[in-house]
RNA sequence: GUGGUUGUAGCUCAAUCGGUUAGAGCGCCGGACUGUGGCUCCGGAGGUUGCGGGUUCAAGUCCCGUCAGCCACCCCA
């Protein structure tokens, strides 16, 4: 067997290059909309950027090695240390909110499955410097938009919406203490993944007793607004907890994006670092891992970097993505064609060929030609494997009257065009898309 | 990292109970076709049956190992 790419990479033909193509340029398209500013960090960082405040452990799925000048380094598994670096060094300069967005490819060592590899390109936006609940809702619209950009609607996907800072609220009610939180937010995570028993003996072993676990249980099943804010009413300093959550499904509602937005406790998100709204975006039959996650994380650019600066950020793979594209029929389609194949009838042709097809290349035209002499036909099927929306064909008789034959590929057609008008005639038919 | 499952041509698949030289469609190359594409017809290339070992007169088929894909766990920065 031939050597293949590792696994967890991929060999990108160009059929896959072209939706990869479409993806970035769309997150291009809809993060500008929205006044972010495009930023890039190395993609090989120092080892201890990662394992500074993750711990050791984090090591075993991070792309590792020591480099031949003895430093440990890694290939970047996330971009948000980067972000906390860079912003960091210019705190004081940066104009606030800072809206900054990237298209890393990251990398992780972890066994491959399917939506899940060893190296994915990610759109991460983050909103640096503002606290408020409409900051949350800007940053979600925008994750939703960059959906609906790609044809997705309501029917399609669906934002999962939680904050942390209720879900700890309703906990604290339940008789959950201080010290057992964590666990119980364990718990309300894998509610969806695992059997309840399974789920509640980690939190009876932890001392709770079987009433604090039913509240437990009761929190995650919440559903809808309505529901959690009803439930916090019942709980001290309830009302106030959930003020933000409210305000952040008022202002996407008064976007028009109310269809897409289901509060649900159940997202809390693995990472320790998320301080308040955590959301996940996910096809709507749920049979796909999440599109996108994320949430703010007020505590950890001070952690990271030094400077103390309220944020909330997202990432979206390009993996997931691009299954439920295709899954949709969402693949813009003819990705490959050219505007002009030019044929040579006799061998004597050829360089009138080369001429024209310069010509052309140099107006701006995508220009093929073959590459030996050979039937018209022949040339004629390789400018239609090609897409090609018209045909030039020039033989001895055209050249004696300064003329070309215009073929159009796309319907039936041909015509005699005068040499000197070709350029421009075809410049014309290639600007009408 | 743990457990389960699947590997046949570039792609999608076939091959009876273990039995002759592993086949088909699509795609690719060439021809019919030296002034005209899509269609059609004809021909061709392309396989260490993932890899290695074992059982057997005989292995794509059975057994073991390994690698890879998929699923679940772990993790999800």
């Amino acid at each position: 067997m031939q050597a293949k790419a590792l696994p967890g990479f991929r060999d990108f033909y160009p059929a896959d290059l072209a939706l990869r193509a479409h993806i970035l340029h769309t997150w291009r398209a809809v993060a500008s909309r929205y006044g972010f500013e495009e930023y890039d960090g190395p993609p090989l960082e120092p080892l201890e950027l990662y394992t500074a405040k993750s711990g050791a452990e984090i090591v075993g799925q991070l792309y590792n090695f020591t480099d031949k000048g003895g430093r440990e380094v890694a290939l970047r598994p996330e971009m948000t240390p980067t972000l906390a670096r860079m912003v960091a060094a210019r705190a004081n300069g940066l104009k606030k909110p800072i809206r900054w967005f990237a298209l890393p490819q990251l990398f992780r060592y972890e066994r491959q499955q399917r939506g899940r590899l060893r190296e994915h390109f990610q759109l991460n936006c983050d909103l640096i410097g503002e606290p408020g609940p409409l900051a949350d809702a800007e940053l979600i619209a925008l994750a939703v938009d960059v959906m609906r950009a790609f044809g997705l609607g309501p029917g399609d996907i669906k934002v999962r919406l939680s904050d942390r800072r209720v879900l700890r609220t309703l906990l604290l009610a339940s008789g959950v203490t201080d010290q057992q939180l964590p666990a119980a937010f364990q718990a309300v995570d894998k509610i969806e993944r695992a059997e309840r028993r399974a789920l509640a003996e980690p939190l009876a072993a932890a001392g709770m007793t079987a009433g604090t676990i039913d509240g437990v249980f009761a929190a995650a099943a919440l559903r809808g607004l309505p529901a959690v804010e009803a439930a916090l009413a019942r709980a001290p300093g309830g009302e106030e907890t959930g003020r933000p959550l409210r305000r952040v499904v008022e202002a996407l509602g008064a976007m028009g994006l109310g269809e897409f937005v289901e509060v649900d406790l159940t997202i809390v998100r693995g990472l320790a670092y998320y301080t308040g709204t955590v959301f996940e975006l996910f096809d709507a039959g749920r049979t796909l891992r999440a599109i996108c996650g994320g949430g703010r994380y007020d505590g950890l650019l001070e952690a990271l970097g030094g400077v103390d600066l309220p944020a909330i950020g997202f990432g979206m793979g390009d993996v997931v993505l691009a299954e439920l594209l295709r899954e949709r029929g969402l693949v813009p389609a003819d990705v490959s064609s050219i505007d002009v194949f030019v044929a040579a009838i006799s061998e004597q042709d050829v360089p009138e060929v080369l001429a024209l097809a310069h010509e052309l290349r140099d107006a701006g035209l995508r220009v093929e030609y073959a590459l030996t002499t050979q039937a018209v036909g022949k040339q004629l099927r390789l400018a239609d494997a090609r897409n090609a929306r018209a045909a030039l064909v020039i033989g001895p008789d055209d050249r004696a009257r300064g003329q070309v034959m215009l073929k159009d590929l796309r319907g039936q057609g041909q015509e005699p065009v005068d040499r000197t008008q070709v350029v421009e005639r075809l410049a014309r038919m290639a600007a009408v898309v």
